[in-house]
RNA sequence: GGGCGAAUAGCUCAGUUGGUUAGAGCACCUGCCUUACACGCAGGGAGUCGGGGGUUCGAGUCCCUCUUCGCCCA
């Protein structure tokens, strides 16, 4: 009987030839596009499912890290897809504030000139223009890994429809004097130019030193006291000297003045208790404009703040420092002018001592320069007031974060939250919508530009800052969906027909690193804009690493360029790999030395399917198959009755192991919280099933009935097909492209239909007639394994006798065709084992496998195993009869648990007692 | 300095409220080109669950303590 359809199926799966093309039939498709008006929030009948992405950097190209997070993505977003959801996946990118500026100023860098050459004007039109021609690259990458987004609604953060939502938030707080303007200590980049948030000042630690600084008292100049300090070069800003108010040692000390070394100002000695007793000397000099704790010991005791460094991070008498920076020191680099001072103390006799100093010094997160605190005007959003819900959200379950531990940080955080610079001295991004008038009235508006002064009707001058890039990243999950709809929306007007449809989202998927400057305040935000939390659930997941667990980054050199994984091994493989290697929070460690080692079994798993696809395909033929549902049970043999559960443990498996998809009204409850998203479990039940259910034993077991047309070749058909169909599903999110393919080609497939859109799986009805499978199995395993054992050919034909239980032998022996075929042993059933020399395996029920093996085995070294068994079986045996003998034991536990226990002993028992039977027949005792 | 977490097979990790003889993948060893698949098939070895103490009929799981490591924050 020849096939049609074999001749359409390659021997080599080429999944570079496959995915790109199936991906374009997908989109062309618009299988990813979801519909607001489908959705039961608007009258539709399906539940919507909404994820928004983690939008990269505008200027960003594919690396591994978003291989990551956006495969899990894809894979929620597809499951959810095929339960019936109306599940809608938002792509964009970030304009990326500094980031972009930096790649921007390093091109106009090349051509000599830097931004102030060109402009704020022409350098903002020359990085919109950079962003046009070379931004959202990523975008098309990720359609190389199977993304299944919805690119018919990409969002960019600095669109004018999210500028739009940024003005409206701006104004919105501005008017409820959450944001303000505040002078204080603020982090500074000298390289970027710009203030940063508290999260943008990352911590490193650092080998410094510490520097003791003596400074004598100005009316005794051979008495000194002295001070340490790690940046000695900001004494020239120095107002005073702090001591704590208890501190012992100093108490006659306080009011005195000292004479600053170098600058030669009188500065006074106080006492406040903020500083700490133990470190260094007990005495802190106090630098109310370069330290944000000087700054608050200052505002406390009303002194001076001279800022003694320019914004570039030179020495200079800046603001109120008049007479404190030397000529000498003058326009010296800071790090320079430490040296400098250093020496300069040196040879003054002034410097006591240095020592070496492990400590965390703030460097900027994009650039990795040095940060100086700096007195500076900044916009700031009071948080606290934003942070109660959000906090409250997260305990109350309202918001889960998966895996838990990161909740006990969020909480930490929020606990502890402060205020919030938004504002950045950069060109590239958001301006703030503050406009001010000659005649001193300001304003925030939510028109670009701003109408006329109200006051006195002249033109505005805006705001010369942006806002940090973070402020519009907050809103993106209610800013893509198209908030503040119409004349302001929610109370005020109209909200789009998405953020009616799919708001709030469901699932957030990223890496922790951006917990505190993305998620905690998205969820503000949300609350804020809303009255709604964003999202139910905070998918955290791990970092991808190399094999010395160092994170992957281009400096190291040891990046992964997903591309090219794709390229060599198929998106199906890179995503595999990651799946199933990802443990709930865990990192992925790869090795970029050898891509084989680490996407190979990935790949392996792609060749599988195609095989067993290709196979199943060739014996089934093109003939539709009958449903599962119209089957006759009755007429199954073992293996049928076997694998339907195996499918129904499958179903079950994934389903717990992904679900639940949201949380029941009213939030997560306790037991709940930490349920599901386990990809990693998910991917190894569907391969398991697949390859090892499936393949390994089912499609074995339908080999030979396969080549007999009759009712019986119908029904392993109709299981194979149905099988390997759910399977397919099963596993679609994880491997779209092969699944697809594979499932196209499918008997009874109906053109124009999508595995993308299938119905995922649910679980047959479980039958009880599948133990007998289990025997047959047994029954091969054991003659197997008795082949290995005694090292025999495997073509060498065995007989095998099933002694010990007779039902148990009758249900093998019904299978004896298929036994033979797996083992290559015939089966005969047997009252008593046979004598003589031979290998002898103890299953399941007292179910004995005897194969005679005449010259062959060593009996005495076969009754050795035995009795090595039996004194193992004995052991634990012993162990579990005193369990059971233990009135402690058998009072207390669950009667479940005692009386499986009692099976297990008489099991046991029954089995202990074959092997001294075999045992004394071989002539032991 | 404050907070959180981890330590289970050679490696990466599961192990859900304490209850089978502690599991999986990879790696490793042995034998097989058994005609869907050597990117495969079959079989196998391997862990005193970081150390010590405690609670309990019962501890990888709960408590205390020590050691080592990681993360977040100051």
């Amino acid at each position: 009987m020849t096939n049609p359809t074999s001749s359409d199926i390659p021997a080599q799966y080429d999944a570079g030839a496959t995915e790109r093309a199936l991906y374009a039939a997908w989109e062309a498709a618009g299988l990813f596009h979801a519909d607001p008006a489908q959705t039961t929030r608007a009258g539709g009948t399906r539940d919507p499912f909404t994820i928004v992405i983690p939008p990269p950097n505008v200027t960003a190209v594919l690396h591994v890290g978003h291989g990551l997070n956006n495969a899990v993505q894809d894979v929620i977003i597809r499951w959810r897809r095929m339960a019936g959801d109306e599940a809608l996946w938002v792509p964009g990118t970030d304009h990326a504030g500094i980031a972009t500026q930096n790649v921007v100023e390093k091109l106009v860098a090349t051509e000599g000139k830097t931004r102030f050459d060109l402009g704020r004007e022409a350098f903002v039109a020359r990085t919109a223009e950079f962003v046009r021609e070379t931004g959202g690259t990523i975008l098309q990458q990720l359609r190389a890994i199977g993304a299944s987004a919805d690119w018919t609604r990409t969002a960019y953060t600095l669109s004018p429809d999210l500028s739009r939502a940024v003005r409206e938030c701006f104004v919105r707080l501005y008017e409820k004097g959450l944001v303000y303007r505040g002078h204080r200590v603020i982090h500074w980049c000298p390289r970027c130019l710009t203030s940063l948030s508290d999260e943008e000042a990352e911590f490193k630690e650092t080998h410094g030193k510490l520097y003791h600084v003596r400074y004598p008292f100005a009316d005794d100049p051979t008495q000194s006291i002295t001070v340490a300090t790690t940046r000695p070069e900001t004494m020239l800003g120095d107002v005073a000297v702090a001591v704590h108010p208890d501190d012992a040692r100093y108490q006659g000390f306080i009011g005195k003045l000292l004479t600053l070394p170098i600058a030669g100002v009188s500065i006074p000695i106080i006492a406040d208790s903020f500083v700490d007793q133990a470190f260094g000397t007990g005495m802190v000099k106090i630098t109310p404009a370069h330290d944000p704790n000087d700054y608050e010991a200052g505002k406390r005791n009303g002194l001076a703040m001279p800022v003694v460094i320019t914004p570039d991070g030179r020495m200079d008498e800046v603001m109120d420092a008049a007479g404190r920076v030397p000529e000498a020191l003058r326009g010296l680099d800071r790090f320079d002018a430490r040296k400098k001072i250093v020496k300069l103390l040196e040879e003054a006799g002034l410097l006591d001592k240095v020592d070496q100093h492990h400590h965390s010094v703030r460097h900027c997160y994009r650039c990795h320069t040095v940060v100086e605190p700096r007195l500076s005007d900044q916009w700031f959003v009071q948080m606290a007031p934003l942070a109660k819900s959000a906090l409250q959200a997260v305990r109350d379950g309202t918001v889960r974060i998966v895996p838990e531990r990161w909740e006990a940080v969020y909480v930490n955080w929020m606990e502890g939250i402060r205020d919030w610079n938004i504002s950045r001295q950069l060109w590239w991004g958001h301006r703030i919508p503050v406009w001010r008038c000659a005649c001193g009235h300001e304003g925030a508006f939510r028109e670009d530009p701003a109408p006329t002064c109200p006051a006195c009707g002249a033109a505005w001058t805006q705001d010369e800052d942006v806002l940090d890039t973070w402020f519009s990243s907050w809103l993106w999950p209610i800013s893509t969906l198209g908030w503040p709809g119409a004349n302001g929306g929610g109370d005020r007007g109209t909200d789009s027909a998405d953020l009616k449809g799919f708001y709030p989202t469901d699932v957030l998927v990223t890496a922790p690193e951006i917990l505190f400057f993305w998620v905690a305040r998205m969820i503000m935000a949300g609350y804020e804009f809303t009255g709604k939390a964003p999202f139910h659930t905070v998918y955290l997941h791990g970092t991808v690493r190399d094999m010395q667990h160092r994170k992957m980054s281009k400096s190291l050199g040891n990046g992964i360029d997903p591309l090219e994984v794709v390229d060599k091994f198929g998106a199906d493989a890179l995503r595999w790999t990651m799946i199933a290697g990802m443990g709930m929070g865990v990192d992925v460690l790869l090795d970029p030395e050898d891509l084989e080692k680490s996407f190979a079994p990935g790949r392996n798993f792609a060749t599988k399917l195609w095989n067993i696809g290709r196979f199943l395909l060739m014996q089934v033929g093109d003939e539709p198959v009958t449903p599962l549902a119209a089957l006759d049970r009755t007429t199954f043999r073992s293996a049928d009755h076997w694998i339907v559960n195996r499918l129904a443990d499958a179903v079950a498996d994934c389903d717990a192991a992904l679900g639940p998809a949201r949380p029941p009204v009213g939030g997560w409850p306790e037991h709940q919280r930490q349920v599901g998203l386990r990809l990693d479990a998910h991917a190894e039940s569907a391969r398991r099933f697949l390859w090892n259910d499936l393949a390994d034993w089912y499609v074995e077991a339908c080999k030979t009935r396969l080549s007999e047309p009759g009712a019986d070749r119908d029904v392993a058909r109709a299981l194979l097909v149905h099988c390997f169909d759910q399977g397919l599903r099963l596993l679609h999110p994880i491997m779209p492209f092969i699944t697809e393919t594979l499932w196209q080609k499918l008997p009874g497939h109906v053109e124009g239909t999508w595995l993308v859109q299938a119905k995922w799986p649910v679980a047959p009805a479980r039958s009880d007639a599948a133990s007998a499978f289990e025997v047959v199995k047994d029954v091969i395993t054991a003659v197997r394994q008795i082949r290995n054992d005694y090292v025999l050919p495997p073509t060498q034909p065995l007989t095998a006798h099933l002694a010990g239980n007779a039902a148990a032998a009758a249900v093998a022996l019904a299978e004896r065709a298929f036994v033979h075929r797996m083992s290559r042993a015939d089966l005969v059933a047997s009252d008593v084992a046979p004598p003589g020399a031979a290998a002898h395996a103890l299953l399941a029920g007292g179910l004995e496998v005897v194969i005679p093996l005449e010259g062959i085995v060593d009996v005495a070294k076969e009754r050795g195993k035995l009795e090595t068994e039996l004194t193992q079986l004995d052991k634990q045996l012993t162990a579990l009869l005193a369990r059971l003998s233990n009135t402690g034991f058998t009072d207390k536990a669950p009667a479940a648990v005692v009386d499986a226990e009692r099976a297990k002993a008489g099991e046991w028992g029954v089995r202990a007692g074959q092997l001294r039977t075999k045992i004394r027949a071989m002539g032991g005792a």
